[in-house]
RNA sequence: GCCCGAGUGGCGGAAUUGGUAGACGCGCUGCACUCAAAAUGCAGUGGCUUUCGGGCCAUGCGGGUUCGAGUCCCGCCUUGGGCACCA
């Protein structure tokens, strides 16, 4: 999978080159993080001695596929001298106040025994290792990624990104336009209820609240009758894991009444509120006005508790009072809602929310399913956050003049349950005087999420020696943002976000003149084997050396792209290369047999401009596999000319060979007595007219079915065509009366009908 | 349930705007070369039918628009991915 992408990046970056362009192709190594250190400790060994030897072994591999990488430039997200400048990256966010640390429920997994950011929860498992989430309140470092909600959302409208990927990051950052309804509370005295909802028109069928069991009102509604009831409830539901309590969509309704009622803005009905785990503490205000005529859940709990279900809305052909059998939540009219009867639910939202503003019951909210991140790994193997906590003095920032915090060398680096970062059980190393007062002050322990790590590497590509600045303001507006970025569909909402949102706050600082890190992304597809995603686990991988060992490294380079289209991904099946090493092995015959005596074919040479054309158009455009294929077609003209090829049709597709198999192409561009290298010379030009094919098989219908074909000049009139259709035996016969109708499209095709 | 994407020969896949469906490759069949095999080269290869000219049927299913639909529209089915008791 790696040496798929990689190639597909590679024949992009070296065919650019060939286009007169310069090209910076990095490389480097992020192997920080949980997935190492767990390595580490399976095997037994330190990840700081294990990573340079796994180092090595990518390289190697690497370099063996023919990557056209400026090793100059390599980088290592766990070299201090890279690290440092994650520090002052976090550093940055602190001193905007967009880094801050809070006590709350965080999701904690008890295998890898550290904190992960709900990017790396997946159906309530942690992504690493699969074991089962747990809530755990713990004090966190988060990143205000929330406010930055918005313009994540925006940009994706102008960058030049696969469609799928800017989806995931949109259902991600889940934007909904709504309202948050205030319910007052009636005969106690307490603070109104705040809800949210997309739907402020149903607020006439709002015949209940449901709070979430956490809710902090909770406790000041719950009535002296109801409190044991109440309690049962919330120990009930709070032992339920996050998985069975996330699972229960189809599962049955429960909860309890508080005993409190609140009023109903738009009705003034007294209406019970109760408390359920279907309403969430995390999304909105934690409390809902529940709308059971026209919400599923809703609908639900009302038939399990007997409450009213009343109805607001009715299609257009429907009548006001018809009973509804289930929630209805499609288009129709507002019914039973006062002076709003017979408006358009569309006109209804905003109509009824400026009313319920106008009565201070109601504000227009937007409202984010994204959350801020939580960059705290209770774990050993990552950068240290760059804070010293004193009793005097608070939380301070180390100063940037003191960066890196060098991770310590440590013997015992297992993580604990505690909660608390193995860093802490080294006092030596977390004992430091405060940055301010000078007194005895602690380190944070804490280690930063690998993604902070990734989330800024292509700024310092460039700069990768320079040690005083992070990125280098001229070296940074030449070669930046990245013009062409390749990556898995994985890190849609993982590395592709956080590295948006870090741009966009360097660039509001002042640091960066762009705002996006990638003007063009697009997603490769996945390699498929013995009908399953290639993976570890599946055990279908496929060793690259093997392959390079008995291919080499071009035909494997050329096989992974012709297997599919790039952005789609491909089935790996083993047989299928022979026919790309066959190809390159006639290429490498026809070279070494072309004859430079004579003059080249006028018909091979109409071919050879027409395939330039194409493979230059297909590979711009990551159509890799077509443009393979059209190099194999123009082989098969090139052999079927029967004489031995001449070198002026054979030199070029040196050339447009090169950016796949680039260790033959350079063989066989030196074969030609070239002294530079053949990344030295430009994509050969096609001439437009050779290019144009000028006779053509002009498809004659009868009726729409094809009845002929003529062989003709591309530019025939109509008339022309006409009368050699007619004249034509084969077609003469189908033309059995006048004709009715006749389509002529110029260069393609005649449709007589009859 | 909502949002993206995909369904085409035995297989992987082609078909820029509606205009010859199946390019290219694998596999398979036959032939040449060889003592033989491999490699290589040549020819054939969607299905049914045929008087060997051809004819009919075919792009997940059912409708529709059009002279003409793999491509556009409506309704389904299957499948890959994202989100999901998100109000």
């Amino acid at each position: 999978g790696n040496v798929f992408a990689f190639t597909g990046a590679d024949i992009h970056g070296r065919f650019q080159r060939l286009q007169g362009n310069s090209v910076f192709e990095p490389m480097g190594f992020d192997a920080f993080g949980i997935h190492s250190e767990n390595y580490a400790l399976k095997v037994g060994g330190h990840p700081m001695r294990l990573i340079p030897q796994n180092i090595e072994n990518f390289r190697r591999q690497l370099r063996r596929v023919g990557l056209m990488v400026d090793w100059k430039h390599e980088l290592s997200t766990t070299d201090p001298r890279y690290y440092k400048w994650t520090q002052w990256i976090f550093l940055q966010l602190f001193k905007q106040g967009l880094a801050y640390k809070k006590k709350a429920a965080v999701n904690w997994c008890p295998n890898d025994k550290t904190v992960l950011a709900n990017e790396q929860v997946e159906n309530g498992l942690c992504e690493r290792c699969g074991a089962r989430v747990e809530q755990r309140l713990l004090e966190q470092w988060f990143f205000r990624i929330t406010a930055y909600a918005e313009r994540l959302l925006h940009n994706l409208e102008w960058i030049d990104w696969s469609e799928s990927t800017k989806s995931a990051q949109r259902n991600w950052i889940g934007r909904s336009e709504g309202a948050e309804i205030s319910f007052a509370i009636a005969e106690i005295d307490a603070p109104p209820i705040m809800v949210f909802t997309t739907r402020p028109d149903t607020i006439f069928g709002a015949t209940y609240l449901v709070l979430a069991p956490e809710h902090p009102q909770l406790s000041a509604l719950t009535t002296s009758a109801r409190r044991d009831e109440i309690e049962a409830y919330r120990a009930r539901t709070a032992r339920q894991d996050v998985v069975s309590r996330k699972m229960g969509e189809s599962a049955e309704k429960t909860g309890a009444f508080t005993g409190s009622y609140a009023t109903n803005p738009a009705t003034g009905e007294r209406i019970p509120i109760w408390i359920a785990d279907y309403v969430l503490m995390e999304y909105g205000t934690g409390a809902i006005m529940a709308v059971p005529g026209h919400d599923e859940r809703d609908f639900a709990f009302a038939q399990a508790y007997g409450l009213p279900i009343v109805r607001v809305v009715a299609p257009d052909d429907l009548d006001a009072s018809a009973p509804l059998a289930e929630a209805y939540a499609g288009e129709g009219r507002i019914v039973n809602s006062g002076m709003f009867d017979g408006v358009p639910v569309d006109e209804a939202k905003s109509r009824m929310t400026e009313w319920l503003v106008g009565l201070a019951a109601a504000r227009p909210v937007v409202n984010f399913r994204l959350h801020d991140w939580t960059i705290s790994r209770q774990r050993y193997w990552g950068p240290p956050i760059p804070i010293i906590y004193c009793d005097e003095c608070g939380a301070q920032p180390v100063p940037e003049d003191e960066l890196p915090v060098i991770l310590p060398d440590i013997e015992d680096f297992r993580p604990d349950d505690t909660g608390i970062s193995p860093l802490a059980r080294y006092e030596e190393w977390y004992r430091v005087p405060c940055p301010k007062c000078g007194k005895l002050a602690r380190r944070e322990t804490d280690v930063s999420d690998t993604f902070l790590d990734s989330a800024w590497y292509f700024l310092r590509y460039p700069s990768a020696n320079l040690d005083d600045v992070p990125f280098d303001p001229e070296l940074t507006e030449k070669w930046l943002p990245v013009h062409s970025y390749i990556g898995g569909n994985e890190h849609a909402v993982l590395h592709l976000l956080y590295s948006r949102f870090i741009t966009m706050v360097l660039h509001d600082m002042g640091h960066l003149t762009f705002e996006e890190p990638y003007t063009r992304f697009r997603a490769h597809g996945l390699i498929i084997r013995d009908g399953a995603k290639m993976s570890k686990s599946k055990g279908n991988v496929v060793n690259p050396d093997e392959f390079i060992e008995r291919w080499g490294a071009d035909t494997f380079r050329t096989y992974l792209m012709f297997l599919g289209p790039f952005e789609e991904g491909g089935d790996f099946r083993d047989a299928g290369i022979s026919g790309v090493r066959r190809f390159l092995d006639r290429l490498w015959k026809s070279a070494h047999d072309a004859r430079t005596s004579g003059s080249p074919d006028v018909g091979v040479m109409r071919k050879l401009h027409q395939t330039i054309r194409k493979v230059g158009e297909d590979t711009a455009r990551l159509s890799y596999n077509t443009a393979i294929a059209a190099m194999m077609e123009y082989m098969n003209v090139l052999r079927a000319s029967e004489r031995e090829a001449h070198r002026a049709e054979v030199e070029p597709l040196v050339q447009l060979v090169a950016p796949f198999a680039p260790h033959m192409a350079e063989e066989l561009w030196e074969h030609f007595g070239h002294a530079r290298g053949v990344f030295e010379s430009r994509w050969p030009a096609y001439d437009l007219a050779l290019a144009t094919v000028d006779e053509i098989e002009l498809v004659v219908q009868v009726n729409g079915k094809v009845r002929g074909k003529i062989h003709v000049a591309r530019d025939i009139t109509r008339e022309a065509a006409i009368s050699l259709a007619q004249a034509d035996a084969g077609i003469a016969r189908f033309l059995n009366g006048p004709p009715r109708k006749i389509i002529f499209v110029p260069g393609r095709l005649l449709n007589i009908v009859v």
